[in-house]
DNA sequence: ATCGTTTGCGACAATCTTGTCTCAAATGCT
DNA sequence: AGCATTTGAGACAAGATTGTCGCAAACGAT
């Protein structure tokens, strides 16, 4: 049986999250094809990694869309872009989880094309942090980018923890809104 | 003048921080020396990065030393002990900046001398952790090992800050204690 | 069973990286 | 100035990686 392009990508994603600097040839072997068959479909190694890093942001966006983020910003609502951001953190741990290896690769940042991609996605999280923190969702102490890289760090956090074994899949979300939102220090016992 | 094994490592490091998979070719053209010497220095590619691990592990000692984490964990007291989680995570910044690249490479991780010694100053931290959560100084809801995870994704999240200007290096210090203890949601302003 | 397609295997050239070596030039010390 | 050491430049071989190709075997649909 055939594998499909989709399901190469699925097993070469899961060996780079193992090994980030595998050959072409491990790859293919992890897929279970040969590196000729690879070649069948992504004529190049960039043009392999090009489709992983294009799904992960399709991922992402699909995070976005799904936690309506756009919806949420235009609406200023407090309760709207809290649901929002939480629906937003849950999904991107998936995505952290599954794209792990993008989120620190090098060579996938310095691409151009892909590194448009991420700005765009990013400024419209900021423009959703900035609304959120209009409507006392979020720190105003907090510079907006910042919050971004926190969310990020945070991302790297979880699939570190994941991949571990230092947090159950199950508790990811928990850990990660308790902390995104409140931070590791408890409150005020007074 | 003859360039010294330190101002090569430095030289080195701060290349590998723009460009993490540079070949030995590219780092000794950084440093401003031929490869040649620079062979002369470290035998190895990897002796190289061994060197430059082990003075970021020896940094990373450093800072928990002068934060009086040992000290701190037994005292359990929880003016100690809070001032040295400023200190330490104050201390981490700094490395977390110079040596950024070591944050995420896989080759040094999975190197095992490193990966013991990581360890083993994780486990430091951990343990400082466990007495601050005793003190009421951190969460005790939150696993001690996705404390130490968060740490590092917040390490991982000023680097990328700083790299990519959306911090002021004197502002990290505060925007991350701040992020750490209190997260990014305000109090409640009841 | 057959035909057309897809696959794996192996070979191949091209390129890059690494580590070594030699030798002449530069440097530093007296 | 003279001498010992260090350096850079370049050549070199060995190895790994990448992308291509041809061909025989396996496969799938009819």
């Amino acid at each position: 049986m055939a594998m499909s392009r989709e399901q190469i990508m699925t097993a070469a994603i899961q060996h780079l999250n193992k090994d980030p600097s595998a050959s072409v040839a491990q790859l293919a072997e992890a897929v279970g094809i040969s590196r000729a068959t690879l070649h069948r479909q992504f004529s190049n190694r960039e043009e392999l990694m090009l489709a992983l890093a294009r799904r992960g942001h399709d991922q992402w966006e699909q995070a976005q869309l799904a936690a309506g983020l756009d919806a949420a910003t235009a609406s200023g609502d407090r309760k709207t872009l809290e649901k929002a951001l939480n629906d937003l953190l849950i999904g991107l741990i998936k995505i952290a989880d599954e794209y792990g290896f993008g989120l620190t690769d090098h060579a996938l940042a310095v691409h151009p094309e892909l590194a448009r991609r991420a700005e765009e996605l990013e400024a419209r999280e900021i423009a959703f942090y900035t609304a959120a923190q209009r409507a006392g969702l979020l720190s105003t102490e907090l510079p907006v980018r910042w919050i971004s890289d926190v969310v990020y760090g945070l991302m790297v956090a979880v699939r570190e923890g994941l991949r571990r074994g230092d947090v159950a899949r199950r508790d990811a979300p928990r850990l990660l809104l308790d902390t995104f939102a409140r931070g590791a220090v408890p409150r005020r016992e007074s």
